[in-house]
DNA sequence: GACCAAAATGTTATATTATTACATATACTG
DNA sequence: CAGTATATGTAATAATATAACATTTTGGTC
């Protein structure tokens, strides 16, 4: 083998930047307010940003959280089966769970019409423990 | 008059507008594209959309698929549990799954943190049968 | 090293989606 | 009818995302 690591083939000057800053932000988070953290780094346009959060989310690093317009950075670095994420209504935290054998149910489901399932999105909404502790 | 149906108690004008349009757009349709073809109907400005769209919402009327940024009327006025979305990679077409025991298993996993489900949103995308049978 | 091709990056402008703020109208309740 | 809550209208703007094109960097080949 040539490449360093395979779970991690050199990233880019910029990928590296925008996973940190995502890392740093410990939670989800737009794609402009990673623009405003990077803006010392040298960025100065969404599209940088916008192409970097894609390049990442192409290698499993990072995922897009659809109903928020939000991004995080993978729990564990390139796992591999749909990733579920449970975003508490009160506080906003967002936590990934990541489960086998839902991944193979959801999929499944359609199938009977013919249905060739490829990728999904799972997104729960709720109360989160601290919060339902703290009310 | 007082409620001529428990399940449809009175919708307003709008609601009724919108609700048509969108089932006959036959798919999932966006907030500007409702709004284009409301436009002889008297709608001027998109807030006048996405607010009735809200109000269909939460009746179960209609859904929004968060993926798409789009909206699509229920397969069967106000019914229970989760939606479920298979969307097609090819033609777009959007279909609407109801599983009542998937409902369960998916709002069932985070628990064990604590955390309350209260609503969730599953979107699978794929090859629909059609386009797999023409491919 | 000189050269080329491919990939990555920079930059400007613009498209698309959604909401805030406030004015007006309509419907329900006592 | 008065008062209130809900629904609606309208204008302005915010928030999110991409298109188009210029430039730079990278990696291979001679």
């Amino acid at each position: 083998m040539s490449q360093p690591d395979s779970t991690t083939p050199s990233l880019t000057k910029n990928q590296l930047l925008v996973l940190e800053a995502l890392k740093d932000a410990g939670q989800a988070a737009g794609a402009y307010q990673l623009l405003e953290v990077l803006r010392d780094k040298g960025f100065k346009a969404p599209l940088q940003v916008y192409r970097t959060l894609n390049q990442l989310a192409d290698r499993g690093l990072v995922h897009r959280i659809e109903s928020l317009n939000a991004w995080m950075a993978c729990c564990d670095d390139h796992h591999h089966g749909t990733p579920i994420f449970a975003i508490c209504n009160d506080c906003g935290n967002v936590t990934e769970y990541l489960d086998h054998s839902l991944t193979e149910t959801i999929t499944a489901l359609p199938t009977d019409t013919g249905f060739q399932p490829d990728r999904s999105i799972i997104e729960i909404y709720g109360q989160c423990g601290a919060c339902v502790a703290s009310s």
